[in-house]
DNA sequence: CGGGCACTTGAAGTCGATCAAAGTGTGTGG
DNA sequence: CCACACACTTTGATCGACTTCAAGTGCCCG
């Protein structure tokens, strides 16, 4: 997860820069591009820092700019009147998000860790897919895979139980966030809260289903986000998907 | 609401055949076309008639078709492995379906009441997008509504009490699909085990809470499918959106 | 007109929320 | 470097909203 802490050229947090040839290569990766695309993607490309806590948008304001994150973690969540709080998701590196936001935006983002987001404005990314089509039909994909991930939401919020929420939730993040760790073991970037209004249940809930997980031997842990998911079946068998 | 019954074109149920006049003219309207365009859409749509209980599609299966709906209406669902159910949408005329399903249906459509669709091949309707760029805009368009749909349905089914999410399903339902029905009098073409498995609910809290707003006089009804909205305002106060 | 399915109502039970408090860890300033 | 403060997490006890189980009731369609 290198952080790149120290790096001479990091911007002041929350401000725009170019996009480093580092973060460069990381687009090529996710948009499968080709030398010349990604030349004109960079060109259109800012580099954001967010310190934990920081929004990168949010709910109601206006937005004219896409990002891809390229480190860390972003938290997408709703607020009601009187203040009740629903998450939406959580985006990891190689996540886009901006995507839904036609006219105001409908949610808040905002880095849970330390995050770094690549920034292009709508208008010019609008402009390269007139050139390259094939990039309108990744983003109508990542449409696609968003919304279904919002309706598979909807099933865990509206119809499982709260264990099967917290394993259903574990298991997801083994999957997502953690691709590339070591087998089992996944890091909680956010806090008991943040996945309480992710799944629709008390902090108090969340906290005592892990302990009950832990005392049934389906997962281990010391460190309050940094968890193994030994016996990962029993997991899946409990998460009844 | 003209169900055309009886009308000699109409073709045996859950088959297809082509689109007729009226169906076109709806189309022209929904995408605003021109008619050089509704020209082509005509030439690629054909016409299905589904009854009640009727799938367009299931989860699961291959799916190369878009559909408009043009009259009736539609319940999009997804079911676990255990047999429980989330109703994720419902769709009335003017909606569209078949958008999030890359490969393979993540949900089931099925008509609630007799429905009549439109069907595109999707590689046909692809081609069109390539002719007239701005139907591309106007598919991000309307993926961009579902999946804010899908994030407000989110905050319902996660932080909403039972007569928040009642409250609020009666007035969505007044506001999208009775648009020009008579000021505040609403069908509800779906049964309450509909409802509930919507609102992530049992069918007695749905039929219990509307029982309390009719006792409180928020609402009145004495078909059960036909409701009349009065005190709206009330209505959106225990909605608390 | 009669049967069946959808809806409603009642009573009891349970899961998760809420209230309360103790424990843990982390970062900051002395 | 240590001590303290604060935020986060955990655990316990009680409460209440919604579910579940069990009968009714009534509407719709054959």
């Amino acid at each position: 997860m290198s952080k790149d802490q120290g790096r001479s050229d990091r911007p002041k947090r929350g401000e725009a820069s170019q996009v480093t040839p580092r973060q460069a290569r990381e687009l090529a990766i996710f948009w499968a591009l080709s030398d010349g695309e990604l030349r004109q993607l960079e060109a259109i490309s800012h580099r954001v820092v967010l310190s934990p806590g920081q929004a990168v948008f949010r709910q109601g304001e206006q937005n004219a700019h896409l990002y891809g994150v390229v480190d860390g973690s972003v938290r997408l969540s709703k607020l009601t009147p009187n203040g009740r709080r629903q998450v939406t998701g959580f985006l990891f590196r190689g996540d886009f998000l901006g995507l839904a936001t036609a006219k105001g935006n409908s949610y808040t983002a905002e880095a849970i860790e330390r995050a770094e987001l690549c920034r292009f404005p709508k208008n010019d990314f609008d402009a390269l897919i007139d050139e390259f089509p094939w990039l309108g039909h990744r983003l109508l994909d990542m449409m696609h895979d968003e919304l279904a991930a919002a309706q598979d939401q909807m099933l865990v919020l509206g119809r499982k139980t709260a264990r099967e929420k917290v394993a259903t939730f574990l298991l997801e993040l083994s999957n997502r966030a953690n691709r590339h760790a070591p087998d089992n073991r996944i890091a909680l970037p956010m806090s008991r809260e943040d996945i309480a209004d992710y799944l629709g249940l008390a902090v108090e809930t969340v906290s005592r289903t892990l302990s009950d997980f832990r005392r049934e031997g389906l997962i281990r842990y010391e460190r309050a986000r940094e968890i193994d998911l030994i016996r990962k079946q029993d997991l899946e068998y409990v998460a009844e998907m």
